[in-house]
DNA sequence: TCGCAAATAT
DNA sequence: AATATTTGCG
């Protein structure tokens, strides 16, 4: 919803150009009832109430606004009501007749005694004037929460349409993830369930005072870490520190304080906001973003949309054509990585460029810049990176060149207890496709299970201690009884073809590096998993090419390039 | 177009 | 301050 709350750290929430123009006019022509005998201040409010777009009909004493709302020529969503020391009882005979409409009191004093009453009569709130802006502007607060907690039958004429709109709206807002339906539904629930408990001991029900209907934080399920699929290409928009639009302003206000709040809280934090334009000295292809909130974990599950893999939706701008200054900035994910790694290796990593990588990848959006810059990144941390590390751990003077696939901190992952025990040959698998000596077999595991040189950051949602490490591999990875290996049946065989691997397989064990303890082994795995690029430590194995199948088979991939296939 | 390196953005 | 991405340039 609003691309331009900026509150929002972690542009977490997915964007839609429907959610986006949905909300965007909420508060929209809702219908305010004013009643302020001060004309100054009734004006002063209806003039800013209207320019919040909100529509608004001024009485000068409840008696007229008890017929307008009697002959029911006109309905409202809502109602500002000033309140004195002289009209008091009117009012509050409105109160009481009036019951349906949310009322917000405003007053010049503060007499604890008649905001007392008031709220009791079932006044939502009690203000001060001069009402601020924020207040006025958020009123609307006072509908969503009366349509959705008043039940069923309580719901006025007026509010009903407002309600299916808003069920509408958080349908469409929340139809693509899984919790955010959760939500949804515990919304409808909530209000049902008010409904019937309505009935016997109404008292509560019945003078609803929230101060600030909001839709309350805990009364989400939000699951983080627990959204995957959809692969996308996320681009973010950056935001932009001038807000100068207005009508952003108008939908950063309106959004961000309890709607976009919920939707912010429900969408998985990885997700990212976008919107954005970028310009393709290429072909003018246009890209445009969309948004995709999750990140795969290995094993996950696909669920929902695996239609449209490489597409980047598009998204139009809905906080004013003016989001065309916002730059966009590729977000790199695991999905968008791997499928970046798989047209490289697909191309041999020597014959790999932009142009061509883009073309593989086909990913709508992505330009031939964001490809090259990512190659660059890709080359460096092969180049530059990894050798030092590996030429730091393990000296071998005369090789250096065949090293440079050897990454750095080669922790043993459980190496043999017993000094004696021979590593056999083979156990050690590199990562990265050497230079040149790209063969079959090593991208296999090392691209379509690790996306990356690296994981940033948490957005991976790789979570080094939640027992994934087998899941990442599809098969198990904890360390097996001292000294065996047996219960990782598959194939070390399978790769052995390579210069590397047999260098790797005749490495010496440092003594240092064989020390079994807990943290130790600890460490190895999350570096395993965080860096897949690497070699396996001993002792940790590669899937078997069974499980590599059939996880591929779950996630929709079920041919292979001919090269790809182990063997 | 490529790829490096500086500039920017988070 | 470090890192990730974009932008500029040869």
């Amino acid at each position: 919803m609003c691309c331009c709350l900026k509150d929002h750290a972690k542009p977490a929430m997915v964007c839609t150009a429907d959610d986006l123009l949905e909300w965007k006019d909420f508060p929209k022509g809702l219908k305010v009832l004013l009643i302020d005998k001060d004309n100054c201040s009734a004006a002063e409010m209806r003039l800013k109430l209207e320019q919040m777009e909100y529509i608004v009909s001024t009485f000068c004493n409840e008696n007229e606004a008890l017929s307008a709302i009697s002959n029911k020529s006109e309905c409202f969503h809502v109602a500002i009501v000033e309140v004195n020391t002289q009209n008091s009882d009117g009012i509050f005979k409105f109160l009481e007749t009036a019951n349906n409409l949310p009322t917000i009191m405003i007053s010049d004093n503060q007499c604890i005694s008649t905001m007392m009453k008031c709220i009791a009569l079932g006044a939502v709130e009690f203000l001060q004037k001069p009402v601020s802006d924020d207040k006025l502007r958020n009123i609307w607060q006072h509908v969503v929460h009366k349509a959705f907690n008043a039940g069923g039958k309580d719901v006025s004429e007026a509010l009903k349409p407002v309600k299916e709109s808003l069920v509408s709206m958080l349908q469409l807002q929340f139809g693509n993830a899984e919790i955010d339906k959760q939500v949804f539904v515990r919304m409808e629930n909530l209000s049902s369930e008010q409904e019937k408990n309505q009935d016997p001991l109404s008292g509560y029900d019945k003078y609803p005072a929230p101060s600030t209907p909001q839709l309350k934080q805990g009364e989400r399920s939000l699951d983080d870490g627990d959204c995957q699929d959809q692969e996308q290409v996320n681009f973010s928009m950056e935001r932009d520190s001038a807000e100068q639009d207005g009508e952003c302003k108008s939908v950063e206000t309106t959004c961000g304080n309890s709607i976009s709040e919920s939707t912010a809280l429900s969408s998985p934090a990885s997700g990212e906001a976008v919107v954005k334009e970028e310009h393709d000295s290429t072909n003018g292809r246009r890209s445009e973003l969309s948004t995709s909130p999750c990140y795969e974990s290995f094993p996950s599950n696909r669920t929902s949309n695996a239609a449209e893999p490489n597409r980047l939706s598009a998204i139009p701008d809905t906080c004013g054509t003016k989001t065309s200054k916002k730059k966009t900035k590729v977000d790199w994910t695991p999905e968008l990585h791997k499928k970046f790694v798989q047209a490289v290796e697909q191309l041999g990593v020597d014959q790999a460029i932009p142009s061509r990588l883009l073309e593989l990848m086909k990913v709508e959006g992505l330009t031939r810049h964001n490809v090259a810059s990512h190659l660059q990144k890709y080359r460096m941390h092969r180049r530059h990176i990894l050798p030092k590390e590996n030429e730091r751990r393990w000296p071998h003077p005369g090789d250096s060149a065949q090293r440079n696939y050897y990454p750095h901190k080669h922790v043993m992952a459980f190496p043999p207890y017993h000094p004696n025990h021979t590593i056999p040959g083979g156990q050690v698998y590199p990562a990265w496709v050497p230079p040149g000596t790209y063969t079959s077999g090593i991208q296999v595991w090392g691209s379509p299970y690790y996306p990356g040189w690296q994981l940033p950051n948490d957005r991976w949602h790789w979570k080094p201690n939640s027992g994934m490490y087998a899941d990442a591999w599809g098969c198990p990875v904890m360390p097996p009884p001292v000294g065996s290996y047996p219960q990782f049946p598959q194939s070390a065989p399978d790769f052995q073809t390579t210069k590397e691997m047999q260098y790797a397989g005749s490495i010496q064990l440092n003594p240092c590096d064989l020390l079994p303890a807990d943290e130790v082994i600890d460490k190895v795995v999350k570096e395993a998993i965080n860096k897949p690029w690497l070699p396996l430590p001993l002792g940790l194995k590669p899937p078997s090419t069974e499980c590599v199948l059939t996880e591929l088979s779950k996630q929709g991939i079920s041919t292979f390039p001919p090269h790809t296939i182990l063997r």
